[in-house]
DNA sequence: GACGAGGTTTACGTTAACGTAAAGTGCTTG
DNA sequence: CAAGCACTTTACGTTAACGTAAACCTCGTC
């Protein structure tokens, strides 16, 4: 871990309005402390759909906030493909028709337990680790009176 | 999703005082609703190490926790070599010196660290999933209205 | 006009975490 | 004793998610 990545905080405010802001695969890979070839990656799974400024990519807010969701979705050990069908059924929305809205309503709830469970599971993890972490306080606290 | 995992629940209390109890693989499979292999491959990994009987491994319990760790570990996205980094220095503690158990203590805030970090994802997911979810409703009670 | 910094495509390589298949062992049950 | 079931080892196959390398464009600049 070399430098924390500067997520979406501009750092010295720009004057120019967020929103028409443009970025190029490098600046957001450096944003986001990924390779370009990981942006690319993404793009060739239909998770980014940047436009093009003759043979260069032009990302917009929306793709560096998609780009976000995604990079979130990995932390939380989801697949490309989980999180493309969000995504993408997300895109869909407006136009979608009433099966494949309720479709997406039920991901979404299956997402929700999903978080749920990881909540659970992280307190468990954290009680755990408490718990080692105390044990080994112990146990230097004895080599230190034995010394 | 077929069945749900006994876990470690005892379904039908049994009698005998669960520390002597001993599991075959394919019981600890079915108890946790991964295959044997896994199970086989997570050994091959270092982190179980069931004694033999024969050629045949028996499962005690504190091969079972090992096990139910491990998996909780991989539902929170860390790898296999994270896993056994800190499996390895808990068991290792007892006996472990003190440049050993500072060195476990750091991981163990790192740790910590990553863990708050995924619950912080989490809040956030669920704040997108939810928002994701209200506009659907939106969507489709306009399809109601004008159909 | 050479060149360095960024970008591009194409394509093969790599790692983790198992799946899958083959071939053998050992018990117990009809 | 044959059949079946649960286990074993060995070994090759597979998938996801990129890494890495080669070969090319394009722009500002020295």
């Amino acid at each position: 871990m070399s430098r924390s990545p500067s997520q979406d905080l501009d750092e010295h405010a720009d004057a120019l309005p967020r929103q028409q802001r443009t970025y190029s695969i490098g600046e957001l890979a450096r944003m986001f402390e990924v390779t370009p070839r990981t942006i690319r990656f993404y793009e060739q799974e239909g998770l980014l759909a940047p436009s093009r400024q003759g043979q260069k990519r032009i990302y917009r807010e929306k793709d560096r906030v998609r780009l976000k969701l995604t990079l979130r979705g990995k932390r939380l050990g989801f697949s490309l493909a989980e999180i493309r069908e969000v995504v993408m059924m997300y895109d869909a929305m407006p136009d979608g028709n009433a099966r494949q809205l309720k479709r997406l309503l039920e991901i979404l709830e299956e997402k929700r337990a999903n978080l749920d469970r990881q909540m659970e599971d992280i307190r468990l993890m954290r009680l755990e680790i408490d718990d080692v972490d105390q044990r080994a306080r112990d146990v230097l606290r004895q080599l230190g009176e034995t010394s």
